[in-house]
DNA sequence: TCGTTATTGATCAAAAGCAAGCATATTGAA
DNA sequence: TTCAATATGCTTGCTTTTGATCAATAACGA
């Protein structure tokens, strides 16, 4: 038998399995044939169907659990993705900086490369849920504002109802912000409800919207909608983006940047 | 095979190879071989393939953290001031810390050697208001809340009226609170009077209350009160603490526990 | 400055891990 | 029972990772 493609691996063992990598976060091979009872083969058998249907990541040597939204990955290497259109975008983005100005910053990479622009800047008064943007601009000129609540490993950013009152009180000139999924239909998702909570508080309580979004994020739809893109008042994106959907927004009123 | 590229590195001692980096902020190499049990040839593969990817720096005999923009000149010549004694104070204050239990961390220096001590522990939540503090913990295993408010620069902590409703809703088991001046009778004292807001209501938050301060801070008074001494249920201090001092706050029912 | 010592990078052979193929065991249906 | 389908275990050849050696390089003290 060649293809084992939809191979039924025995529940009992696959539950095991699972119980395991998630516990411990990664599993040896080794650990898991004398725990299991069952030759190397199949423990790799197993693991590589598992890794098929997503349910975790094989490494050298073992597998270690996949981190819980697939769309999302880590933010060290999400940082690294696109780099080039992030920085562009960002700095479009700066230009709309005015001295004395108060702005919010989301916990997006591609606002995250705004925050080195913004360091000299003194006369402005930044609102952060993001502690990476924290990090950049604490040692900088504008004053700081976090807004607490639970830190969101993955993103590295506080959310959740705790976010609540700090965000209620406060009121910024501009809230800049960015998405997991943009989608003329679906709108505006991230991948995490408490996530989505926080990103629509913050809708709320800006006078002027600007989304920023790089092309590979256009046409994709992840888990939980905060919002929708004509909410926004400007909307930067690289050029990449398919012409039709920056024909769409400017339609409904949205001023559309291409750097 | 020439090219190890794309090597991908056990995750196991990848894991904890960073976690030593974070710890200690420099690593040698030899200890390393020794504590995860591999050649030096490998952990400096490792560390290759680590700064590549941009997590740490390598330096001659080891590596260091990446330096982030929260280490402050400012706030570092102040960790320095007493190590030594600071270190094992936090140890003995992290004595106190259960499984299960949620704690509040505020941000003095002697608090903040806390926080490499906690990062391994899962089960428990950390609130805090320092930046430090957080960054020190955002990888780490425990929970972790933090406390919104406007950034001081000096202390690197969210300080003022912002962090009101946030505290309000809070209750820990233990608040670890540090101060800059600890005197009989002006009691315990701070530079800010927005940090001092801060930690007056830190400390009726808390079921119970563990007093950290080193030697030099005893008979220091400083600009503004935030509580007196004998709030305190335990009273963490170093062994050239007068003993006068201690005797008077043993009387009044404080635990007092000389490093 | 020079020489000494420690650290490093390159190379290579050994070990560990892996995929594919094949034989055997198990299961369920005819 | 017999047959077919599937799962498992074992062997083989190949790839990746690792540890040891050694020359080159960097730090350090005189």
């Amino acid at each position: 038998m060649k293809t084992t493609e939809n191979r039924e691996l025995a529940v009992e063992r696959e539950e095991k399995l699972l119980a395991r990598v998630k516990a411990g976060r990664i599993v040896r091979v080794d650990a898991l044939v004398r725990d299991l009872g069952v030759s190397a083969a199949t423990i790799r058998r197993d693991l590589e169907q598992l890794e098929k249907r997503g349910t975790l990541r094989r490494v050298h040597g073992g597998a270690m659990a996949v981190e819980s939204n697939l769309d999302e990955p880590l933010f060290d290497d999400k940082t690294q993705i696109a780099a080039t259109e992030k920085l562009c975008i960002a700095r479009a983005a700066v230009g709309f900086v005015k001295p004395g100005a108060s702005i919010f910053l989301d916990g997006g990479s591609t606002i995250l490369a705004m925050a080195p622009l913004l360091r000299e800047m003194t006369d402005l008064t930044v609102v952060t849920n993001s502690l990476r943007v924290a990090a950049e601009l604490a040692g900088g000129g504008p004053t700081l504002i976090i807004v607490g609540g639970e830190l969101r490993r993955r993103s590295q950013t506080m959310v959740g109802p705790l976010t609540e009152p700090a965000l209620s009180a406060l009121h910024v000139d501009i809230a800049f912000v960015g998405t997991i999924g943009l989608d003329l239909e679906t709108g505006l998702t991230t991948t995490d409800p408490r996530e989505a909570f926080t990103k629509r508080l913050i809708l709320r309580r800006a006078q002027q919207i600007i989304l920023l979004a790089d092309s590979s994020k256009c046409g994709k739809t992840s888990f939980i909608r905060f919002g929708s893109p004509e909410e926004a008042h400007v909307f930067i994106t690289d050029s990449s983006t398919p012409e039709h959907l920056l024909k769409v927004l400017r339609r409904k009123g949205v001023r559309v940047i291409t750097v």
